[in-house]
RNA sequence: GCCCAUGUAGCUCAGGAGGUAGAGCACAUCCUUGGUAAGGAUGAGGUCACCGGUUCAAAUCCGGUCGUGGGCUCCA
């Protein structure tokens, strides 16, 4: 495939739509972004010749299939962001003597640079750093590639006192790596590349904040100051990004569950601890309502499980070992060590071996909404993401080798069909096989990574694959739903284990009277009931679906005089199974409404003497103003045909108060 | 845990280079009976997170503790 042809006095190469072109040896990518169009040779930032990816001003020697990489493309963007990056390093070193450089990647969006700088940067010197980057970009300098030999730049990077760049080209040398190193304006940086023709290209930038990063992720080495940045080839694409934060902030679950007091997280009971107030505690219930009926329905039992257990359990099932990082101490009760549980596992287990198991008796598939602790360093915690006691909607699935394929297959809907019922129908799947460091029979992990697969190819489900990502323990299947904007969150996980059946010795009697050990499946669906609470909060923006809202209606009444038709009202609807509250207070209409918006009420009914009159109401739905009037039994079908798991009739509309 | 930032009324925040604090909203009372996002007046409300130090004097300066926020994964 890779064939230098300077003899034949051309290359070939082949465009992605098939076609082939012959150009000089010596030819550039820009030259080839040229020949077939100006708008290309205005956006080009790179070529992808033959898989590599090479700065656009480099001569061509290969033939082969290549890419012109634009913004568009996500090489595209790796590299605009990673030239980005090298004028944030140029404008920082410049501003402040003295600053050593260690490394500046390009991430999912943006870029970062981790600087040792003689004291740490302050908010204020974003601003200045910025406008020097403007100044870097209007010299539209070129970026250079210099290829050189390790003395070449051991020398360079030496005199430069670059410390970390000399650790870096240590590590260089191990791995027999061409050596190279940029510049542009007046800046030099050692750097694979490849860049961005010139800095020019950088339209729109934002550093966005500042944060301690240690040098190569180690927590023994020396912290580094990090700057997170933007960049894009146009303004419109920063304006966009600038929104999402917004957008993403506006629906920041913290925010929002003080704002509609449904939950709260005190310092004196303690960080990472959720204190559910009563509409917090509603939703929640009607979520755990719904999660009982559906596992009923779908073949599970439910089992509940204490908080504490002897420690002996933990040692058994191995937590005390490889969990113990995020385990509370033990304590004593009655001279017995005791634990608080950090999972549920070791309780199901329990239960299986509280009686001899046919064959005929599996599968068995328990479930419980089981509350557990784990220490997370302080550090760690956020709202209700990530949090040191929260309740797992946990399931173990007892079964035979000749099972597990349908009931992965089994979980796999289920799982797809609560989220769908939840209001995310838009799921992400991986498949993680198995690590380096693991333990069971290789035979076993094949068995379970075929069964994972199968179930995900029989349910026609396109998936990722992160080879080497399973626990140590068995391989697994993650699943992510993507948010109203576009986020990703993982929230459900099944996972195959071969470790706590050995540990326990479980069994079951065969039709052969002999005994065998049973496969055991560890799944969750939403993950937690905190975070998945966060997460559903942040989806609707606060506006829950009528099915999960704690208040779906409130009755305003215009003047005390339709005050007793406000209260019948009322009765009436709740009569029907509607969530109806009154605000009778002596209020103008206009603060009513504008305080139950507030509040992210589904429907506000507007009641006066006209529809006192004729027992009518006047519908107005959150973000989406006056409906007009309809009679109290139209009103009463409404919220019966929108009071169900999948109908998200209020926050399918554009949520559009900027509170 | 580590780096940086931060903690002032129920909430959102001003202020404070050392002399015991302020706004808006919310709350209470009164007036207003008003038709689709804020009617008006009056009032109450704070050991300025906690503990210690310096000082005649600390909310302010120093140290510690706790909490909160952004990070500490995406390898020139």
């Amino acid at each position: 495939m890779k064939t230098t042809e300077a003899s034949k006095g051309t290359i070939t190469v082949t465009l992605p739509d098939g076609s082939e072109r012959e150009y000089p040896p010596g030819t550039t990518g820009y030259d080839i972004a040229a020949s077939i169009g100006k708008k290309l040779a205005r956006d080009a930032l790179a070529i992808k010749l033959n898989g590599s990816v090479r700065d656009l001003r480099a001569p061509l020697d290969e033939s082969g299939p290549i890419q012109i990489l634009t913004f568009a493309d996500p090489e595209g963007r790796e590299v605009f962001w990673h030239s980005s990056a090298h004028v944030m390093a140029q404008a920082v070193t410049e501003l402040v003597p003295g600053t050593k450089l260690a490394i500046g990647p390009p991430i999912e969006e943006g870029f970062y640079y981790d600087f040792d700088p003689p004291k740490p940067f302050t908010p204020e010197d974003l601003e200045k750093f910025e406008e020097r980057m403007s100044e870097i970009i209007a010299e539209d300098a070129p970026f250079k590639r210099n290829e050189c030999d390790l003395d070449v730049a051991r020398q360079i990077f030496g005199e430069r006192g670059e410390q970390y760049k000399l650790e870096l080209l240590d590590k260089f040398e191990e791995e027999g790596e061409q050596i190279s190193y940029y510049t542009s304006s007046r800046f030099l940086d050692l750097c694979r590349g490849p860049h961005i023709p010139s800095t020019g290209k950088i339209k729109a930038f934002k550093l966005l904040n500042i944060a301690g990063a240690y040098w190569r992720d180690a927590e023994g080495n020396p912290q580094l100051q990090r700057i997170y940045g933007v960049a894009y080839p146009d303004k419109k694409l920063l304006s966009d990004f600038m929104h999402r934060r917004e957008e993403a902030e506006r629906r920041d679950h913290r925010r929002l569950g003080k704002q509609l007091k449904l939950f709260s997280i005190d310092e004196n009971s303690g960080a990472g601890l959720v204190l559910w107030h009563p509409r917090g505690a509603f939703i929640r219930r009607r979520i755990e309502d719904y999660w009982y009926k559906r596992h009923e329905e779908s073949g599970y039992e439910l089992v509940y499980s204490p908080h504490i257990a002897r420690l002996g359990l933990w040692e058994q099932s191995g937590h005390t070992g490889f969990y113990a990082e995020n385990m509370y101490p033990p304590f004593e009760v009655e001279n017995n060590p005791h634990q608080l549980k950090p999972m549920n596992c070791p309780f199901h287990i329990l239960i299986y071996q509280s009686d001899l198991r046919s064959y005929r008796d599996l599968p068995m598939r328990w479930a419980e909404l089981g509350t557990v602790y784990r220490y997370e360093r302080g550090g760690v915690l956020h709202g209700l993401f990530r949090v040191r006691g929260f309740t797992q909607d946990d399931a173990h699935i007892f079964c035979r080798r000749d099972q597990v394929e349908e009931e992965i297959v089994t979980v796999l809907d289920f799982s797809l069909s609560m989220y769908t019922a939840f209001g995310f129908p838009d799921v992400r799947i991986c498949l993680s096989t198995r690590p380096e460091k693991a333990i069971g029979e290789p035979a076993d992990w094949e068995m379970a990574e075929n069964a994972l697969r199968h179930a995900l190819e029989q349910g026609n489900h396109t998936y990722d694959v992160d080879e080497g990502g399973g626990a140590f323990y068995g391989p697994k299947i993650d699943l992510h739903v993507r948010d109203a904007i576009g986020r990703s969150w993982q929230c459900g996980t099944i996972q195959f284990d071969f470790n706590l059946p050995e540990r326990f010795d479980l069994s079951y009697i065969g039709s052969d009277g002999q005994k065998h050990r049973p496969v055991m499946v560890h799944r969750a669906l939403l993950g937690s009931l905190e975070r998945f609470f966060g997460i559903l909060l942040e989806h609707h923006a606060g506006t829950f679906p009528v099915w999960l809202a704690p208040e779906q209606a409130i009755i305003l009444s215009v003047t005390e005089k339709v005050e007793d038709y406000a209260y019948a009202l009322a009765d009436e609807l709740k009569s029907s199974d509607v969530r109806v509250n009154v605000d009778a207070r002596p209020e103008k209409i206009g603060l009513k409404i504008r305080e139950a918006e507030m509040q992210k009420i589904p429907y506000m009914l507007i009641v006066g003497d006209r529809e006192s009159q004729d027992h009518t109401v006047s519908v107005r739905a959150h973000g989406r103003r006056d409906l007009g009037t309809m009679s109290v039994d139209e009103f009463a079908a409404r919220i019966r045909a929108e009071n169900r798991p999948g109908v998200d009739g209020t926050s399918i509309s554009a949520d559009a108060e900027g509170t």
